[in-house]
DNA sequence: ATAACAATTGAACATACATTCAATTGTTAA
DNA sequence: TTAACAATTGAATGTATGTTCAATTGTTAT
């Protein structure tokens, strides 16, 4: 296979070398998940890839929290709080209840203590 | 407590509010693991959160591939993969092996196919 | 030696994104 | 109705980072 048929979303020639292991290529090809799968499952990754989310998760993970005890705990404000727990939201990671002026959050599901489990396992060697 | 003892890690006032739940905020924080545990393991986790890094530990994941390959498969060009590929060696997710002109790349252990499952998982509901 | 090519590298560029700041909303209590 | 305060929001800012581009390294074959 020439460097010509090299292969992309848009049909066009992008990568700049020739296949060296044709036979290795189109097998995980073939294995690839399709559709927006990475695209979603790299998303999920983004929320615990920075450190004030990821302490977030790891606090609500323990308890439900309200957005002023997170700060507090973070020593960060409460907007910066709030703008991350608004990404959780939206990735559907945490729940929110309002009582009077006070929001408690907490985890949507236990997948995210799983996720937490397998990292800690991981860096923890 | 009052706003003025809101701690932080340089010992200023950081945070704009009181703490509402003192109690949840101290058992939280007991609990917290020390030192640099957030930062390792968000970085982990920034490894994980470019699609371009994802498809390459997935990839790798199912076959041991060589530079060329890995570009031909993504329709990318050898110097973006290299770069990554970079980053994934110094967070120690990949070996690799010179034979001749070409670097294999291999997944340094099986922790990292158990990262995807549970991401998959949670990505699959 | 020289050519060819896999791979790496560093600088430049563009984009993504986390925090700050100021303003606003919604709720409770006086 | 007014004050106080938890929380959210949008714009602005600075930083981090992914890709491109051009140049370079290291290895094989002629």
């Amino acid at each position: 296979m020439s460097k010509k048929d090299c292969p992309a979303q848009n049909g066009f020639v992008q990568c700049d070398c020739d296949v060296i292991h044709e036979d290795v290529v189109e097998r995980v090809r073939s294995a690839m998940p399709e559709g927006d799968s990475f695209y979603k499952l790299s998303n999920l990754y983004k929320m615990f890839a920075d450190n004030t989310r990821l302490k977030v998760l790891w606090a609500l993970s323990c308890e439900t929290m309200c957005v002023c005890d997170l700060a507090f705990l973070l020593g960060m404000t409460k907007s910066a709080i709030s703008h991350q727990l608004k990404s959780l939201r939206l990735s559907n990671l945490v729940k929110y209840e309002k009582r009077g002026k006070v929001v408690y959050y907490t985890l949507a599901d236990d997948h995210v203590k799983n996720i937490f489990n397998m990292g800690f396992e991981h860096v923890l060697e």
